[in-house]
DNA sequence: ACCTGAACACCGTTCAAGT
DNA sequence: ACCTGAACACCGTTCAAGT
């Protein structure tokens, strides 16, 4: 997709070795579904020294944050995205999206688990959290409609938003770590539990 | 509490050092917020040369994934205390559990996170997620028990325990990463969110 | 039987020195 | 202006050697 760091003959300053860290610390995460996220194998993979990315990040925590920050915009497009498909029923919208949500986390663990670190938000400036909401937004504007269609209850929808997001949060990460067996029958738990997430939304 | 390192005439042989490294390593996941675990720090603190735990477990993972277990107990003991101060309504013995269960992660964010990363997994033979599922059991009996008193949904109780344990620790987590703002006025989120639990749960 | 000390391979981070 | 190499302090893990 870039320049190879193998074949680098045209220049010793390699480019923009900013972005290249962070499109290999990508992929790196894409690949390992739970790789221990180490500065030192990036710069390898990248092809470059291991003190090499300290002149573009001013830590590994500034990295990870970076990192998330993307894995958030990257989140929000894909809610976005799964919302589209379903303009018209908040409804559907709604279970789209939270299966959306549910399948990102669960199809790049490693990526996922980092949005959420400590240390992601230790090196973040306030605007990671920030971010994070952002994301959320598409949620929140859902919960909005659904209650002035009628078919969600009046509540604070801030509470219901928090709701959700533990749900799906939470239904993310049981399923990353393999606490969520199907066990017998083969009823999802993840169907389940967002049936019951949208139960306590709509009204009876 | 037991043998202190630093007066440790008795024997060189300190006692019984798998549970002082146990006790030891439990205290310091308790006092700071977040901190790394780190075997050689727990060794240090406990009194010991930093190769010695490495006689009563075979490595890090193993040793972190028997806290997790003692972790699960402990939070499998919360529950059911707070289930027990309950014992007419299930309603009320419920939203008390609930809260219990994130009340136990966000008084300890250290050990609540130790019991779900993926080292301890890593260093568990299959027994941990026994216990967490055993933990758990305190749910699912009080979903049971609902449904048989026609107070909540009839739906697969697998389901239901699924979207509980979701939100619950769902909510854990974004509490402990302070990504669940009180902002402007004073309804905490947690609770919104558990009432829009229950609304999931009960019959209309 | 139980513990220590040195050793190895790995990290994150820094800094003089190279181009 | 941008990168490298050696260096430092830290880890997890192993193993001969001590008591």
């Amino acid at each position: 997709m870039q320049k190879k760091s193998t074949s680098g003959r045209t220049s010793y300053h390699h480019g923009d070795l900013r972005r290249v860290v962070l499109d290999t610390a990508q992929a790196m995460l894409a690949e390992d579904r739970n790789w221990q996220f180490t500065l030192r194998e990036v710069a390898r993979r990248a092809g470059v020294s291991h003190a090499a990315p300290y002149k573009h990040f001013p830590d590994k925590a500034s990295l990870l944050a970076e990192l998330a920050m993307l894995g958030f915009d990257r989140l929000r497009e894909v809610l976005a995205a799964a919302v589209a498909t379903h303009p018209r029923s908040v409804r559907k919208a709604f279970l789209l999206a939270a299966i959306a949500y549910v399948r990102f986390g669960v199809e790049q663990p490693a990526l996922y688990r980092l949005m959420f670190s400590a240390e992601a938000s230790r090196g973040a400036d306030v605007h990671l959290s920030e971010r994070a909401l952002n994301a959320l937004g598409v949620l929140l504007e859902l919960l909005q409609r659904g209650q002035q269609e009628g078919i969600f209850r009046r509540r604070p929808v801030r509470g219901q938003a928090a709701a959700c997001w533990a749900q799906v949060h939470g239904l993310t990460l049981l399923t990353i770590d393999g606490l969520l067996l199907p066990e017998k029958v083969g009823d999802a738990p993840v169907d389940a539990a967002l049936a019951t997430l949208l139960e306590g939304l709509e009204l009876p």
